[in-house]
RNA sequence: GGCCCCGUGGUGUAGCGGAUAAACAUGCCACCCUGUCACGGUGGAGAUCGGGGGUUCGAAUCCCCCCGGGGUCGCCA
């Protein structure tokens, strides 16, 4: 080793020891006479003295020395003196006083600085990662994320679970997201897919009486990209055999607990997770992964406004939509600007606009306010009888800022939850240190797609609700689903579900979603072949570590968490992926190229 | 595919139709400095304002197109 210790493990209980530490120039302090330099490994920082009377020849390599150097020093651990302990440094009561020094490497100057945390453009970070994960910042992400992956596998591990890896190159799924896809060198005009995610693999496990199987698996799929979306990313794949979901739900909420407990101690988290059903969560918050940490919820203000002649509540009521709204408490004296903020936030999603009535606080109590004192476009079309019966629905009061948006059903849930998420923010309700995980469950099994096709809500692997299976001929958008989502402070961290286990059933869904028997065998006929040879009733979950990680690191988005994430585009700015390849290549692979219009 | 935001010395910002074609902080370079830790002091270099086109007597500033980055709708079984 070129190193004896790590910069920041050192303390008062190393002062006379003889160090030898390796690592880069954070920040230099020339004095001249005196040379300080913070010395930062990835353990952290610590500081070392030149001092030209310990060593004259050392004193004059450190004159070299500048940011992001690479170099390596050798002397003692001493006592800072008295009063110039550094208390913001872990290893600020003491420094090392060198005695031979070498510049390992030097270094060009940073395109951005590695020992402040400011914010740089993401591009410029992309294109220098292994810069940008230098940063504090990063090191600390990387670390978090090292901690989640082992505290998972140690904790499924002690659970009986095993591990198993599964194939990278596999097998089209063409009805899922697009795949992306592997020419294949031996079979001319074929293709491999890279994995959505191992469902059909892990599915299989089970048939061959793995039991309880579990893996840290990336994913692709070739979709757009958001924050929380990224075209490679990694679950937490995990099934188990012989297991209903009270099963998998109180795994996955000790699991997390513990997780929090243990890797962010100061955190807290609500015990036990709540479960909500998805009609429930639709209801109460517009939304199936609301975020929990606040209420704010949405009440449906339809049969109120029914009668009122205002004609945003009527056109959109005559249309077949709906009248929801929220309160925000205290908000009634919201500026026309901040209004207008509000009104943009849900226009900018497709909603016609926002009707916002502030409830003067002036009028002291609802019984003492008049129409007058609402100041909304709504009001004057509006009894006071149904302003007041509003405001009681939404649980407001005077003071309070009523927000509604009438309009399509879809659009109105999905208008509101932005505003929900949007006042809990401004009014601080997001408290970043609390973990509001929940279940949502019971699921419709099916949705119908714009062609007014049975498509499956989730995957078509998941089986229906025992009682529901005869509506399966009769009224197939009654039927429930053994699927659950695990969510966290509005982010949708997972999803699983018990599986459909015999040929029989999974045959009838698949006739339901309109394949052929022809695309039935073709598709699906490895796991239909299976489960003529005994599948076990199983059932797992598929867990977003990305998304985990970036909840747990208080980060926006997951791009904070991967070490080499893609941008917007699906580009890799550090490789400058994808690439062009050699017209060799692409003969081997029994490919040429389409001209695109 | 749609909508929205951003792009000015290395970095982060200011400037948003005119006065010297750019200001501030930091970084960088040189010199000075033996207790700093965002060290300090003095001096200096460094941007034709993402690219192209247009409007104008005059454009970093207004308009159009393109490029790059981000947010989002669609999409994500």
């Amino acid at each position: 080793m070129l190193k004896s210790h790590s910069c920041g493990e050192l303390n008062k209980n190393h002062i006379g020891a003889k160090v030898t530490l390796a690592g880069w120039v954070d920040r230099r302090r020339d004095h001249g006479g005196l040379i300080f330099i913070d010395l930062r490994d990835r353990e952290g920082i610590v500081q070392v003295v030149f001092n030209p009377e310990t060593s004259k020849q050392s004193h004059k390599i450190a004159s070299e020395m500048r940011s992001e150097y690479v170099v390596r020093v050798s002397g003692e651990v001493a006592p800072r003196p008295p009063g110039t302990e550094n208390p913001k440094l872990v290893t600020g009561e003491i420094e090392v006083i060198v005695q031979d020094t070498e510049i390992l490497n030097p270094s060009k100057t940073p395109p951005f600085y590695i020992s402040e945390d400011t914010e740089v453009e993401e591009s410029l970070r992309l294109r220098y990662r292994y810069l940008d994960l230098r940063r504090a910042r990063m090191r600390k992400n990387l670390l978090l994320r090292h901690q989640v992956v082992r505290f998972i596998r140690h904790f499924l591990d002690a659970k009986g679970f095993i591990e198993i890896e599964t194939p990278i190159l596999i097998k089209s799924t063409p009805e899922g997201a697009r795949d992306y896809l592997v020419p294949s060198r031996l079979y001319p005009g074929k293709f491999y897919a890279l994995p959505q995610s191992p469902q059909q693999l892990k599915q299989l496990l089970m048939v061959a009486g793995v039991e309880k199987y579990y893996q840290i698996a990336r994913c692709f799929r070739d979709e757009d990209t958001r924050a929380d979306r990224q075209p490679e990313f990694t679950q937490l794949d995990l099934e188990m055999s012989f297991i209903e979901e009270e099963d998998v739900l109180n795994l996955l909420e000790e699991l997390f607990t513990s997780m929090v407990e243990t890797i962010k101690p100061d955190c807290g988290l609500i015990k036990p997770f709540p479960w909500l059903t998805y009609a429930e969560a639709m209801e109460r918050y517009g939304t199936d992964k609301p975020d929990l940490r606040f209420g704010l919820e949405v009440k449906d203000l339809t049969d109120i406004v029914a009668q009122s002649d205002f004609s945003v509540f009527r056109s959109a009521l005559a249309g077949g939509g709906k009248v929801k709204g929220i309160c925000a408490p205290g908000c009634a004296g919201y500026s026309r600007s901040q209004l207008n903020e509000l009104n943009k936030l849900v226009q900018d999603l497709g909603a016609e606009g926002l009707v916002t009535m502030p409830l003067a606080a002036s009028a002291g109590s609802l019984d003492d306010l008049t129409l007058e004192m609402v100041r909304s476009v709504a009001a004057k079309f509006l009894t006071l009888d149904q302003v007041r019966e509003i405001a009681k629905r939404l649980g407001a009061d005077t003071g309070d800022l009523l927000l509604i948006i009438a309009g399509k059903s879809e659009l109105v849930d999905m208008a509101l939850d932005e505003l929900r998420r949007e006042m809990g923010h401004r009014l601080k309700l997001d408290d970043p240190h609390l973990f509001a995980f929940a279940f949502i469950v019971d699921f419709p099994l099916l949705k119908r797609s714009e062609e007014g096709l049975w498509e499956p809500m989730h995957h078509p692997f998941t089986a229906p609700r025992d009682e529901d299976v005869p509506l399966l001929d009769t009224t197939p958008e009654k039927v429930q689903a053994k699927h659950y989502d695990i969510i966290c402070n509005g982010c949708e961290i997972g999803g699983g579900s018990l599986r459909i286990y015999t040929a029989e059933l999974q045959r009838k869904i698949f006739k339901l979603l309109g394949y052929s028997d022809g695309e039935i065998k073709e598709r699906f006929g490895h796991l239909l072949k299976a489960f003529d040879y005994g599948a076990p009733p199983h059932g797992g979950v598929a867990l977003g570590i990305d998304r985990i990680v970036m909840l747990l690191a208080g980060e926006e988005t997951i791009r904070e968490v991967i070490a080499f994430p893609k941008t917007q585009e699906a580009a890799d700015l550090t490789f400058n992926a994808p690439s062009p390849v050699a017209e060799e290549q692409l003969a081997e692979l029994h490919l040429y190229l389409r001209e695109e219009r």
